[in-house]
RNA sequence: GCCUCGGUAGCUCAGCUGGUAGAGCAGCUGACUCUUAAUCAGCGGGUCCAAGGUUCGAAUCCUUGCCGAGGCACCA
């Protein structure tokens, strides 16, 4: 805007004052400030004032609290020879208080012309006013950065979608909110981080740049090397790789890293992700669920504040949910037979029943495909969104990397965490006989579209990793954004994705 | 990719069956040493998302496109 432009040629020419500042020691930041204020100290340094005042003899022992703020304004009231601002930081807002009598003039100058947006550090007591707000009384005052573009309003502040996604440093000083969300988000991480190592699982990051995308049936991004002249994808998941550091030895293993997704973009799925997946050799699924109740329940109990092992409940919409341990867990064919009335390999009534339902290929398509339809259709909607249920055993026919029960082959060892009516993760016991793994890949293959044929290929050197030797195994993965998404109660993936995937303006 | 809704001042929005664009806040000038969406006086501010069409006349109706939101599809 001109007239910020304005003011910055004046701040520079009438003022002497270079409005893009430099180094500042000693920061307090706003909330500790304001926890600072001292009762007795400020109520000590009013008397001696009003002394001072009948007595100009009379000198002040000002015993208020020294800080220095700083954060960017938020309001501004001139009132002539007395400014109020509030300045908000990271940790909060805070008035400060610029009284003509008390600081020089040009630091006076800069406090009258600060617009909302500016960057401001401001020496003083804290103290309070009149009216009983906890300020910082300025003795002076810098401009630390000039803002050079109009700020969104300051009562209806910023609610625009777009421009708060385009433009999230906007929306991050505009919305409170926004920041917290992202300090929660930052916290959530580093306890999953601080409880996988307290279990002792090392953690690793292993190729986002796959010669061959493996480990899920997304679409890829596809990029390319230059001086290797090799096509490569961007992972959808990093599986096949913390697969192959099992069988080199580590005994237990975790990434938690970006995946990339060529799909749809809606309210819980953004193009690229943040995935945890752990392996632990020697484990398998049920080791995975007893981790991850845990994982999920001490996480839920951290964001609460409340006690580990106890009852905790956090709001997500309209639901509270109940995280407190042991989750449900449901087993795929008894929720199927829920359902529908009949058993998942009743293959008559399957197929007429998907006929009903207008399941495209209903009398054609593989049978456990038809059944996993009908599962997503119906079966998922029995669930209680505001208990986390895991479940269980879900058929081998659509679980490739996993391993089809001893007593049972048609089922395999592999569950689903559901929350909220999201899939937060899955699990399962490892398949480790590269025979079968090599079958089931073949099959696979077979099954692809010509689309689908153009990226997804047979990854020769995981079968031949696994003819190296796997040792049995359990692993799971699981969304971040997502589990975010429920421990912060925000309804879209855009507001726990600091820069979720825009269309080029 | 499909369907629905939306895009008007810096922000949040109003603008009826078509008649030439408004409010509040923000901004600018001035006043004010205790404000809390400060107040008071005055002033400016628009590619009505874009292009095309219908019409004497389009922010408004039609078509196409762009961007966003929600839903569907896709996502073992």
């Amino acid at each position: 805007m001109a007239a910020r432009r304005a003011k910055l040629d004046r701040l520079r020419t009438e003022l002497g004052v270079e409005p893009f500042g430099h180094r500042v020691d000693g920061i307090t930041p706003l909330d500790r400030a304001r926890a600072a204020f001292d009762e007795a100290a400020h109520l000590a340094y009013e008397e001696a004032a009003k002394a001072a005042k009948a007595d100009p003899s009379v000198t002040i022992d000002d015993r208020r609290p020294a800080v220095t703020v700083a954060g960017r304004v938020v309001q501004h009231r001139d009132m002539g020879k007395l400014v109020f601002m509030w300045l908000r930081d990271h940790s909060g807002d805070l008035q400060v208080s610029v009284s003509k009598a008390n600081v020089p003039e040009g630091a006076f100058k800069v406090a009258s012309m600060a617009d909302y947006g500016d960057l401001l550090s401001v020496t003083g007591r804290v103290g309070r006013t009149n009216r009983g707000e906890t300020c910082v009384w300025a003795d002076g005052v810098t401009m630390q950065c000039k803002s050079l573009e109009p700020p969104p309003g300051k009562w209806h502040g910023l609610s625009d979608d777009e421009t708060r996604y385009r433009r999230r440093y906007v929306d991050m000083y505009a919305n409170p909110d926004t920041v917290r969300t992202f300090q929660l988000r930052s916290r959530i991480v580093s306890a999953i981080r601080r409880f996988m190592e307290s279990r002792g699982y090392q953690e690793v990051e292993t190729p986002m740049m796959q010669a061959m995308a493996g480990g899920a049936a997304a679409r890829p991004f596809v990029t390319h090397h230059n001086t290797l002249d090799m096509q490569l994808f961007m992972r959808i998941a990093p599986e096949l790789y913390l697969k192959r550091l099992l069988v080199g030895g580590l005994p237990k293993v975790f990434e938690i890293n970006r995946n990339f997704r060529n799909e749809g973009v809606d309210r819980s799925h953004n193009p690229e992700f943040t995935a945890m997946e752990a392996y632990e050799a020697f484990g398998d699924y049920m080791t995975m669920l007893e981790m991850v109740e845990s994982l999920v329940h001490a996480v839920a109990c951290e964001v609460a504040g409340v006690p580990q092992g106890g009852p905790v409940a956090l709001p997500f919409g309209d639901l509270v949910i109940d995280y407190a341990k042991p989750f449900r867990r449901v087993r795929y064919e008894e929720l199927f037979q829920k359902a529908f009335g009949f058993a998942m390999e009743d293959e008559a009534r399957v197929r007429a029943t998907a006929k009903d339902l207008h399941v495209e290929g209903a009398a054609t398509k593989d049978l456990w495909l038809v059944v996993n339809e009908l599962f997503e259709e119906r079966a998922e909607a029995l669930l209680d969104p505001s208990k986390p249920t895991f479940v269980l055993d879900y058929p081998s026919a659509i679980s490739p990397l996993t391993r089809p029960s001893r007593a049972r082959p048609v089922i395999a060892e592999r569950w689903d965490l559901f929350i909220a009516g999201m899939e937060i993760g899955p699990a399962y016991t490892e398949l480790n006989d590269p025979d079968i793994q090599l079958a089931k890949f073949t099959e696979q293959l077979k099954g692809a579209d010509e689309e689908e044929s153009t990226f997804r290929s047979l990854d020769e050197d995981f079968i031949t990793a696994l003819r190296v030797g796997m040792p049995p195994a359990g692993g799971m993965g699981m969304g971040i954004d997502r589990l975010v998404m429920l421990l912060s109660n925000s309804q879209s993936i855009r507001d726990v994705i600091l820069f979720p995937l825009m269309r080029a303006e």
